[in-house]
DNA sequence: GGTGTCATGTGAACGCGCGCACAAGCGCGT
DNA sequence: ACGCGCTTGTGCGCGCGTTCACATGACACC
């Protein structure tokens, strides 16, 4: 408020329905790196993320990242620039509160590195859990991830632990600093208005699916072979 | 049909916000009527579900599950409205393709049988990982998946392989007959109009919280303290 | 050097969704 | 029986997001 805007490093504020698609355009534009293709059109890379291409110039024109008329856009500038973005550049190391099935599996997930994301630790509130070894890490008792989150400066925090504890693992991440997490319990958290919380709900999406679905049965009559 | 006959059981379209809020609705209901809670204000389902309360009516206005004026909505009767709308009333068997560490984690999810989506069956293109047994399911192979679809009456197939292969897994189920689908590999995968593909994905729920995050050491210099 | 062709960047309109604010209606207490 | 308080149901305005359509501008070829 006391000083006016600075339009330098991704100052102003983006859409989000831009955020959202610019992870997509960033896993077009490395697929197409790997190819050794160097410049890309709006076209191109809409039909690569799957949605309009007056859509994909306006998202670009929020970066800083402008493009060549009659040529398109340059593929490293568009890869460095979203990347810059979208994590500061810097990787960010995630704390994963929950070392069940799903835990685990996360835990395993070599796609977390591979996208800036780090695993920085494993806790658990199960004493059985606790020590074990889970994908080359430790897990650690739950009272020391404070100390874990300090150590390592994770600032992302992952829940997958059962619903009726999910408010109470945030709570913890919360106390330890962090202020990104995404909760993969299917449980509305509660959290301080400068932490950021990101639902990841298997079972609404199921649903979602089966509205579509019943309705396409119930209201379709017209389709009967299938 | 000759007359246009407006059907009372889910015939007009819901918006799809609403729709995305419905099985959120549905978990706070169902803990409410654990409780042995009878009757819910939309000001109370809206604290539950994280929303605003005008929202909630609107959205409980298109089902059509009305309220009494001074009482609030029945709880009973709210659950097995979304429910029919969301399901259909039946249960949705699922197909998964691909048990790698993901696809054996939802394998063991109890949650899904519990939501009404109970496992039907689970393919895999290793020969290393067909004909063992996962949480109770022996691994099948690939092109055993339409006679798998066709015996189990499966709705829904689910897509846990690794991005390259996802095209491919959906190809798959589409010609199994699976018209909604739920994919966990990052990739864009195209589809027919009939098909329904709804997206998990991880690691943009990650940049997203990390543009969030890096906006705000960036950018916000006075932070509350509390 | 001129011109044609192509793709970017953006103004404007449309639709959707959200939330406020208020009228209508139901039940309970007196 | 009657009024009061509580809650539903919704009309309306606002803002966001998407898309079309077009003007602007760069590059290549002749
Ligand atoms: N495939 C899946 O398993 C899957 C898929 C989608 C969503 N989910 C959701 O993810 C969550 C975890 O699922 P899961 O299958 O891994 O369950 P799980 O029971 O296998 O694992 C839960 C883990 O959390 C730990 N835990 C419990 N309370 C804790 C606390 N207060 N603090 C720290 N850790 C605690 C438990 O010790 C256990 O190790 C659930 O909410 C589930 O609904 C799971
Ligand atoms: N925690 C996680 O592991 C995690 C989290 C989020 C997203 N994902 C995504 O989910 C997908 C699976 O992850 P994962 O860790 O389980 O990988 P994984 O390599 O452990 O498992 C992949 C499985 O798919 C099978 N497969 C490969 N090609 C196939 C094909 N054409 N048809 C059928 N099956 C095929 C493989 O045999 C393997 O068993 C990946 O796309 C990953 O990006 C994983």
């Amino acid at each position: 408020m006391t000083e006016p805007t600075r339009d330098r490093t991704g100052d102003e504020p983006i859409p989000e329905a831009t955020v959202a698609r610019l992870p997509v355009y960033l896993r077009g534009l490395l697929e197409l790196a790997d190819a050794g293709v160097e410049t890309v059109s709006s076209v191109g890379l809409a039909e690569l993320a799957g949605v309009n291409a007056a859509n994909v110039r306006k998202d670009l024109s929020y970066l800083h990242a402008h493009g060549t008329r009659g040529v398109g856009y340059e593929v490293g500038h568009l890869v460095s620039e979203i990347s810059l973005v979208l994590g500061g550049g810097r990787p960010s190391p995630v704390v994963i509160v929950g070392v069940g099935n799903l835990g685990r599996a996360l835990s395993r997930y070599d796609g977390f590195v591979a996208g800036g994301f780090p695993i920085a630790g494993l806790v658990d509130a199960d004493p059985a859990v606790v020590g074990r070894k889970v994908a080359g890490t430790v897990v650690r008792p739950v009272d020391e991830l404070a100390s874990l989150v300090a150590e390592t400066g994770a600032t992302v925090g992952i829940v997958a632990t059962p619903a009726a504890a999910a408010q109470e693992a945030v709570g913890h991440l919360v106390a330890a600093g962090i202020r990104s997490i995404l909760n993969f319990a299917p449980s509305v958290v509660a959290v301080p208005a400068h932490v950021d919380v990101r639902q990841v709900d298997l079972a609404t999406e199921l649903q979602i699916l089966g509205y579509h679905q019943h309705r396409r049965t119930t209201g379709d009559t017209s389709r009967a072979a299938g």
